[in-house]
DNA sequence: GTCTTTTTGTACTAATTGGTACAGAATATA
DNA sequence: TATATTCTGTACCAATTAGTACAAAAAGAC
């Protein structure tokens, strides 16, 4: 054998995923890409094949951490808890830049919608797996008496899939992390979960 | 003078809006504009100048209806139905497709935030003046007595704006109108304007 | 050190991008 | 009917798009 470790991988799918995140699929271009993965035109075709399968790495590579992160708070936290450790985690925790990123799904399924539907249905089918997550999780506080049955586990999950969806959008239009707190105080106390 | 009213301006003016706004900015071509619009090259550029000024231009004719429809129901309903009036005639009382497409502006606020500056501004701008509606009707309502002060009107509007974006998304993930319905009739009594 | 394999950089390609130039057609005014 | 003006269609432009070809360089295996 002869010449194994190449560039590292994982770092440049890392950064390529920070660019189609900011910037988009369309408006991200090959040798943009190329410049903040740091590796040649050859490498590229060589390791991730086409821009719309590395776009397809990267989609997965958001939502797997983002789930990580909401399954993470989803042991440590009780149920009605999870909806303001997942907002606050994922809007609050992170840098201003990171946060006016908004959600790499959300500005897929807008995006794309009427462009490609087959990266449109992987960004809304990984939404839904947030939304199943949320939904499980106040299905078993409820049969366990930790949260009112009066709407249905699935219902709330949809309320809660609602407001964080709103909240995206309002990150990405340059807010402060003070105003997103406020927001997010408000958003969850009209839920019935601001405690 | 000759040959005065070449083709039809506002009707042209309409297609390429639709496209657009369904599309997006950058995945908008200039051949695709041209068919839908259904004038020649030439024609384009002696009207419109170039596709970024025609997309302002579509833009603001998006959301100039949209704040037509909005004052139209604020002069009709109280300040607490304003919401759920607003709500249900853009997204419930229009096509599927068209409900389909979510709202111009916020699009446009997902698609650009990292790509062009300007427009992005724009269409955050648009949205501001939506929210402001919502809030000067909340202020008049409360100071006749109408509305309880628990929340300031300019809270109150920030909430619904969060919900409204919030549907805008949901309406973009090919939901039918019964979801929608159930969802903005969620997010109304969770806001306490339900009835 | 030689061989084999996989990297890398550069030079392509064909198609598409937004935008321009310009000749010729069409039409209102005179 | 002649003129002036503005339209339309086509042919072009330079730049950029994603993707390919290929020679040369690099590095482990033997």
């Amino acid at each position: 054998m002869a010449r194994p470790t190449e560039f590292d991988r994982t770092k440049a799918l890392e950064s390529a995923m920070k660019l189609f995140w900011a910037r988009g699929y369309t408006a991200t271009s090959l040798p943009e890409l190329l410049t903040v993965m740091g590796i040649a035109r050859s490498s590229f075709y060589a390791s991730f094949n086409t821009k719309r399968a590395l776009f397809i790495e990267c989609l997965e590579l958001f939502a797997d951490r983002t789930l990580a992160i909401l399954n993470k708070k989803a042991v440590k936290v009780p149920a009605r808890a999870l909806p303001r450790a997942f907002l606050e985690a994922t809007l609050l925790e992170v840098s201003q830049r990171t946060a006016n990123h908004g959600c790499m799904m959300v500005n897929t399924v807008l995006e794309l919608a009427d462009v490609d539907r087959e990266l449109n249905q992987l960004a809304i089918k990984k939404l839904g797996m947030i939304e199943s997550v949320f939904q499980q999780a106040f299905e078993l506080a409820q049969k366990e008496g930790q949260l009112d049955t009066l709407r249905s586990a699935q219902e709330l999950a949809n309320m809660v899939m609602t407001i964080n969806l709103g909240l995206r959008v309002q990150s990405r239009k340059t807010q402060s992390p003070q105003q997103l707190k406020v927001m997010i105080n408000n958003s969850l106390s009209a839920l019935g979960l601001a405690a």
